[in-house]
DNA sequence: TTTTGAGTTGTTCGA
DNA sequence: GTCGAACAACTCAAA
């Protein structure tokens, strides 16, 4: 007679090592059967968008040959969690359900509910952490509120020591009497058909758990030595790249923040450990806005500083199509833009960039660009996305002072200074030098002539004057200040 | 409780 | 061309 068998939930937790519910799992010595539920009810607007779907299907492939080559079967089921879960449950007999912790509002929900029920049902039921270094409700001030400033939550961070070393890999998983049955992937169909626009994703990314090691060792070795000076650098290959690898739990925290000591540690790197600490303090970034989230959780959809709900934006769905399609005339914004629409990924200087501009120059509401970043981002996540939006706007924690204007021509000048980033992704302006491709109406003439571009024809006049624009956003700022 | 120092990421203006 | 100040006050976190 076989032990009952556990239940093993996989949801942004799409690995094998530094697993901590599979490991508890494997330690029970149970039959093991994994599961992954496509569940687009729950999450209500925030189910995956369509680069995130595109991953999806990828990193669950790559899941289910790690899981086969471990002598189990990736079951697939679609519905809703809450429901699918205790049904599953019951069908294969299962004693325990265990799954890693999910920190969206609606997830926190849901598996508050679902642990409670399965417990009601006699099951045991258990919630593991394999997405945070800490869990956001046990970083706090000292006289125990959430940290609203980076800086004192990355110190409270920093100091403390007791991030668990990455678990290993289990070799070999208890099979089942009996798989149940699941579903195809392919008829998941989270793949685009017509038109088929993932090309560019497929081109550029390697989703799954060998992909995200791969990735993260080519870091390690070729630029964590220059991180902190090379890293706002768009045009140069200088980040790590491993969001949308974290987003779905390729990788865990605990394993990037143990590999980067261990090159501190072992003195790869002397004298340049501080280029290595802006990278540590990039990934506790992502536990800071997982930190607010929890804490705030209206975070996605409204502004964490209240006065900004009475800000006066200007929504025109004219302006906010420029800027989703890289037509706004501004060379480093259109490259942003196109740069995400190819790739499905922006590098983070031209996130904070284009942001800006649709914000405080264009005046439309952030919600709108969070929106377009959910759908288009292979590392869309929710944490990330909603705080760093409200940062950009100016309502987040410890946000940039609203006068704080990006320059787009300014910007492109410092960060892109040869123009080689725009001319990768607005190849129309490939003919122009440095000095004129962030700002190609003011070109001469005859320059233009010469690069091959017809400003309004090849490529758009600027669609509203930098210069002015600012000062509307400064005014509209006003209006926010006296509310 | 009160005080104090500080806060990711910038731009413009005028000397 | 370069440099420092101004841009606004406000809230946060710790002492």
């Amino acid at each position: 007679m076989t032990a009952a068998p556990t239940l093993v939930w996989f949801r942004q937790d799409l690995r094998l090592t530094d697993n901590p519910a599979l490991a508890a799992a494997v330690e029970d010595g149970a039959p093991i059967v994994p599961v992954y539920v496509l569940d687009d009810e729950t999450p209500g607007r925030w189910a995956p968008g369509g680069a995130a779907r595109w991953w999806l299907h990828q990193s669950l492939a790559a899941l289910a040959g790690g899981l086969d080559r471990a002598g189990a079967r990736l079951v697939l089921r679609r519905g809703r969690g809450e429901e699918v879960i205790p049904a599953l449950a019951e069908e294969i007999g299962a004693a325990r359900v265990v799954w890693n912790r999910c920190y969206e509002p609606w997830a926190i929900d849901r598996d508050t509910r679902l642990k409670a029920a399965l417990k009601e049902r006699g099951l045991r039921a258990d919630s593991f952490n394999a997405s945070l270094l800490f869990e956001p409700w046990a970083v706090l001030t000292r006289s125990g509120d959430p940290y609203k400033v980076y800086t004192p939550f990355w110190k409270a961070c920093r100091d403390r020591a007791d991030i668990d070393a990455p678990k290993p890999a289990p070799q070999r998983l208890p099979a089942p009497e009996a798989w149940p049955a699941g579903d195809a992937l392919d008829d998941w169909e989270l793949r685009p058909k017509t038109p088929d626009w993932a090309n560019g994703l497929r081109e550029t990314w390697r989703p799954g758990e060998a992909g995200a090691h791969d990735r993260l060792g080519a870091f390690l070795d070729a630029r964590l030595g220059r991180y902190k000076d090379d890293r706002n650098r768009p045009d140069l290959d200088a980040t790590s790249g491993l969001s949308p690898h974290l987003h779905w739990g390729e990788i865990g925290p605990r394993q990037v923040w143990s590999a980067t000591g261990h090159r501190i540690d072992s003195g790869d790197l002397a004298g340049r450990e501080n280029q290595a600490e802006t990278f540590l303090k990039e990934l506790v970034w992502r536990e800071f806005s997982y930190h607010l989230l929890y804490h705030f959780p209206h975070l996605p959809d409204s502004p964490l500083n209240e006065r900004f709900s009475e800000f006066p934006w200007a929504e025109n769905r004219q302006r906010l199509r420029a800027w989703q399609t890289g037509r706004t005339g501004y060379p480093i914004v259109d490259a942003g833009m196109r740069q995400l629409w190819h790739i499905g990924w922006m590098h983070n200087r031209l996130r904070m960039i284009v942001a800006s501009f649709l914000v405080k120059d264009l005046l439309q509401p952030w919600q709108a660009g969070e929106a377009w970043f959910w759908d288009t981002l292979v590392d869309a996540d929710l944490a990330n996305n909603s705080a760093s939006w409200q940062w950009v706007a100016g309502c987040g924690a410890g946000a940039a002072p609203y006068f704080r204007v990006f320059n787009p021509v300014l910007q492109g000048r410092k960060f892109d200074p040869d123009g080689d980033y725009v001319r990768r992704w607005v190849p129309e302006l490939r003919g122009l030098s440095a000095d004129h491709i962030h700002e190609p109406w003011a070109a001469p003439a005859a320059t233009l002539k010469d690069a091959g571009v017809r400003l309004g024809d090849t490529y758009p006049e600027p669609m509203i004057d930098h210069k002015a624009a600012r000062r509307e956003a400064l005014s509209a700022f006003e209006q926010v200040k006296a509310a």
